[in-house]
DNA sequence: ATGGTGGTGCGACCA
């Protein structure tokens, strides 16, 4: 089972580019964020032509927005973290066949001390707590994602120049390990532990072209999935295309 | 030090 991550920046505008990747890479399960849609905008039609006979979503106008997209049905299928009450629609999840995916579109946090930092490392408890519960209740989970957090240095392009900088902050990778301990491995670390791999480019001054990115689009995969991971990777090609979304696709396959 | 790009939507915000 193929599982895919992207932040796709308006889904609305990338939609030919969804619809040109998913025929290259083929994911079983396509996980969505910043689609910047109301669910009843959502190209459902479009989308159940490419073979995602199953969808979730949970978006809203003009900013965030989450979905899952999937060939084989969607059950169990959680809107938000229970308990909280957050306007940000940036969380969904659902089962399918034996594994647990939960889709998050992380707070950005805007900048370190700011209200939207302390906005951001609440909301990283909350989703602690609740992924506490969830991998309790399914052991086999997948929690990926635009997680707006570089896990390390290794992960920056320029680690002096993003020192304690929002994003690569020692608050946030704590944040961020405390969900790790709760027995989620980095699928693309484990796999590959050479520098200069990343999942986002500014739009400006050729980012991409110069490779000045961090890794913060992550696919975490709990202990018990291990035994499966077969191959874990960030897709590149479509942020070369005309017109693309500042992040790449991450993906794993699963046995 | 500033602003540099892009999406939404038409001004100002978010990233």
């Amino acid at each position: 089972m193929k599982i895919a991550s992207w932040n796709v920046n308006s889904l609305k505008v990338r939609l030919p580019h969804l619809e040109e990747w998913v025929k290259l890479a083929q994911p079983d399960v396509l996980a969505l964020q910043e689609t910047k849609l109301e669910d009843p905008a959502f190209p459902h039609g479009e989308i159940a032509a490419l073979g995602y006979a199953h969808r979730a979503v949970s978006g809203q106008k003009t900013y965030n927005g989450v979905a899952l997209l999937s060939r084989a049905p969607i059950t169990d299928v959680q809107v938000g973290i229970p308990g909280f009450d957050d306007p940000q629609r940036r969380v969904i999840a659902g089962t399918i066949d034996d594994v647990r995916v939960v889709d998050l579109y992380v707070v950005n946090g805007q900048a370190v001390g700011s209200e939207k930092f302390a906005y951001k490392l609440d909301w990283l408890a909350r989703l602690r707590d609740w992924l506490a519960q969830e991998i309790a209740r399914h052991p086999r989970l997948v929690v990926l994602g635009d997680f707006n957090i570089a896990p390390a240095d290794i992960d920056v392009h320029d680690p002096a120049a993003w020192h304690e900088a929002v994003l690569c902050s020692t608050p946030e990778r704590d944040a961020l390990r405390a969900i790790q301990a709760l027995g989620l491995f980095d699928s693309f670390r484990k796999l590959h532990p050479q520098a200069g791999e990343f999942s986002w480019w500014d739009y400006r001054q050729g980012a991409f072209r110069r490779n000045i990115g961090l890794r913060i689009d992550l696919v975490l995969v709990s202990d018990a999935l291990r035994p499966r991971l077969a191959a874990a990777g960030i897709d590149r090609v479509p942020r070369t295309w005309e017109r693309p979304s500042d992040h790449a696709p991450a993906w794993i396959d699963l046995a």
